[in-house]
DNA sequence: GTTGCGCATTGTAACGTTACAAGCTATGGT
DNA sequence: ACCATAGCTTGTAACGTTACAATGCGCAAC
């Protein structure tokens, strides 16, 4: 004889009253209000119910301190609403960077907004692959912050592109390769000319461009970006690379030291703010007067550039936006099945300091 | 007639082969590899299996591209292996700040290398119950820095004592309210009285105390620092506080230029490192040298201390190690069902700069 | 040759939620 | 009075995984 439909329903019953977890449930609230767990969904999520039902479901909620379990929700639904951030970086205190520590604030205030949750994960270039947010699916959607070797940065972006879920990856010049993929930059170019042409104006002829020995390739667009400029001036103009071991202070600091010893330029353009810095305290120790002497300027500059003495000029960065924009492209994605645009790039602005003299 | 478990059983392999989801599942491995579904589960979490279904099931996860569904593992197992962190803070770009983007690297780090991830989510102080990472219950346990007056601080900390998951506060001096609720700081105090020590040593007599309006409690231990160690000191000393309206470079330049105009004390003491470049820029202008007529220093410093001229002098914050320690302890308190410790005070460090003049 | 043991493997039933379809109930039209 | 309708409410079956108990199987011991 088969099993009654009412037998069985009465055995789920005990089984639910047994039950040994310590959380609220749908199960739970329902059985307190005295409607069905599907009355109960329906006021979590904002679906009609009678008011007087939705009025006894939130008195229950609250008593019962009922949290909706996502874990359940996010089975069910398929969608985790959650997005990830892996940001592959030698430095273990990753956050400090002020261009990510802004772009992960932008995202996750983005994210908040529509109600997504953020991951967010740090790892060594080294062991990009088995990073664990990456290697299990709890998001939707990924964001990539690859600083380290091209060489390691062309592999993950492999490994990003072979993911089957959508990626938005910063500051990369590689043409996106795939539709699940795409790359938000900012306009390192159009920054580095920006700089340059302030310093033609300021009759600088001797110009030195400061970079750590890592193939970054935001750097390398900077100085691209000068190098156009100042090759389509006046002939007498040169321009020199130098490369610091990193980008640590005391490893700019000596390199830029070292330089001056043996001779002065007129101007210093350095591939970041920290090395502006470390450079104008190099100046300093040595005696050389800025702007005087010598010019110096940073790059992807926030609020630094008030605190040095002289003011430094440098090229501000829209991370902020970037991280705000990323997120939104990636809820465009899920929803419409395809990028709107795969490859954004936001325009930089130059802001003037003292480092470079009076304009 | 009941129906016989052989016709359940092959129901049920055609749903599966009919599910219209498009990633891989234990179901789709198992069947590839020949095997069961508990057996590739066994593999997935390294549980022992024979040596030759181990291969073949490797094999299937590799070629399918295989990743655990994280929400139905946690639905099962009901722990999540991720943590979150919320923190309350008037600042969208709230990982800016040196000391909370420090900790929450040094926590990510640690989380990272137990297999936890973890969630992160800025709210404003007003806002601060609605966050969506504290109404639902992704995580297993949270961590939360609050800035903010201190009665919305109070309230927060009220609400968080009533969430059943384990918490850590940072830089609360309240007493832990609850089991479930430990409290991380640094020993700001402390701090305070090392900066106090140096400046008496220096012959500091009049000494200005430089704070934000808001009631911060580190700012208030700093501040309680100073002062004990200089009302136990020579009766002809005298500290005074000064507000500015925040934190903010231009409302605090304003703020030291208006105080120095009137009168120039023997020192200042910033609250925190930003103020303290502040102050260092408005003697600047005002003409006032540094440290000959006046001496400056910050609080709670990083690496900006080396960027100023002259060089900040400014108590160091352990925020990595405190990041770090807070997932440790919280790892601790969900193994063994309390905390080790629910009051850890990490002790701070002075590093002296030019702001204070030779020693 | 049977028994028993150890151990890898397997089937099954949850975990808490939502989609779906079926069930109510009150209202209004005739 | 009765039926149709609209719309709130309800029962049920998944979602993909793991805990658990049961099964099979080879090997050693008697």
């Amino acid at each position: 004889m088969a099993p009654s439909p009412r037998r069985r329903s009465t055995e789920r019953v005990i089984r639910m009253a047994r039950r040994k977890s310590q959380r609220t449930t749908l199960t739970d609230v329902a059985r307190a209000a005295g409607v069905s767990v599907m009355t109960v969904s329906n006021v979590v999520r904002g679906k009609f119910v009678l008011p007087q039902n939705k009025a006894r479901v939130e008195e229950a909620i609250a008593r019962l301190n009922y949290r909706p379990n996502l874990s359940a929700r996010s089975l069910r639904t398929s969608e985790a609403r959650s997005m990830g951030i892996v940001i592959a970086d030698p430095d273990p205190a990753f956050l400090i960077d002020p261009f990510i520590s802004r772009l992960v604030s932008g995202l996750s205030n983005y994210l908040s907004s529509i109600d997504y949750t953020l991951d967010i994960q740090g790892v060594v270039p080294e062991r990009f692959a088995s990073a664990g947010i990456l290697r299990k699916d709890r998001n939707d959607a990924l964001c990539a912050i690859l600083c380290g070797p091209s060489d390691l940065r062309r592999q993950h972006l492999e490994f990003l592109r072979q993911l089957d879920q959508p990626v938005v990856v910063f500051q990369e010049v590689f043409k996106s390769p795939s539709p699940n993929v795409a790359l938000i930059r900012q306009d390192d170019l159009g920054g580095g000319k920006l700089i340059a042409q302030l310093l033609l104006k300021q009759r600088v002829r001797r110009l030195v461009f400061l970079r750590p020995m890592l193939d970054w390739s935001a750097v390398e667009q900077r100085e691209r970006g000068i190098r156009l400029v100042y090759a389509a001036a006046a002939a007498d103009t040169q321009v020199t690379t130098i490369q610091a071991a990193s980008e640590d202070f005391d490893d700019v600091h000596t390199t830029v030291q070292r330089y001056l010893s043996r001779t002065v330029p007129d101007a210093i353009v350095a591939a970041t703010d920290s090395m502006g810095v470390a450079a104008l305290k190099a100046c300093e120790s040595m005696g050389v007067e800025v702007p005087k002497k010598l010019i110096v300027t940073g790059f992807n500059g926030f609020d630094l550039w008030r605190y040095t003495h002289p003011t430094l000029t440098t090229v501000m960065s829209p991370a902020y936006e970037m991280g705000r924009h990323a997120g939104n492209l990636l809820v465009q994605r899920l929803r419409e099945g395809r990028f709107p645009k795969r490859n954004v790039v936001f325009p930089v602005t130059l802001r003037a300091g003292e480092s470079t003299g009076r304009p």
